[in-house]
DNA sequence: CACTTGACAACAA
DNA sequence: CTTGTTGCCAAGT
């Protein structure tokens, strides 16, 4: 097998993120410990695309849904996210603080690798 | 090879 | 709220 690329290793994370649970760039590039909160960013332009990768679930540090506008439809991660049971308003996740699932400490690195 | 762009983060003012 | 700066790294021009 192909080592694991950046790329594939942020469509990893993404897909286990919990469901109705956010998380974002920089939490993933600080569990992955290597790249930057950019390359997260640049992974998931192709992550929708490439699979079935919830990338919805990925959002700014703000909990603002920066990515929306590479969707198929703008509105489409919203809807998905309010399908998960999530609140957004003005673009924005609301209780994102709560929501917000980091992987780093949610997680055991040695579980993931 | 040099420069710019990008679903960013984090802080400063 | 906006604007600026620094760090980060790949891809595009």
């Amino acid at each position: 097998m192909s080592e694991p690329s950046y790329v594939e290793n942020v469509y990893a994370v993404t897909r286990l993120v919990p469901f109705g649970r956010v998380t974002t760039y920089g939490a993933i590039a600080d569990f992955l410990a290597l790249g930057s909160a950019r390359m997260v960013g640049w992974a998931l332009n192709r992550a929708f695309s490439a699979g079935d990768v919830p990338a919805h679930r990925v959002v700014n540090r703000k909990g603002e849904l920066s990515g929306r506008n590479h969707f198929p439809t703008p509105d489409m991660m919203q809807a998905l996210l309010e399908n998960e049971g999530i609140v957004i308003e003005d673009h924005r996740v609301q209780d994102f603080k709560q929501l917000l699932w980091i992987p780093a400490n949610e997680l055991s690195e040695e579980d993931f690798w």
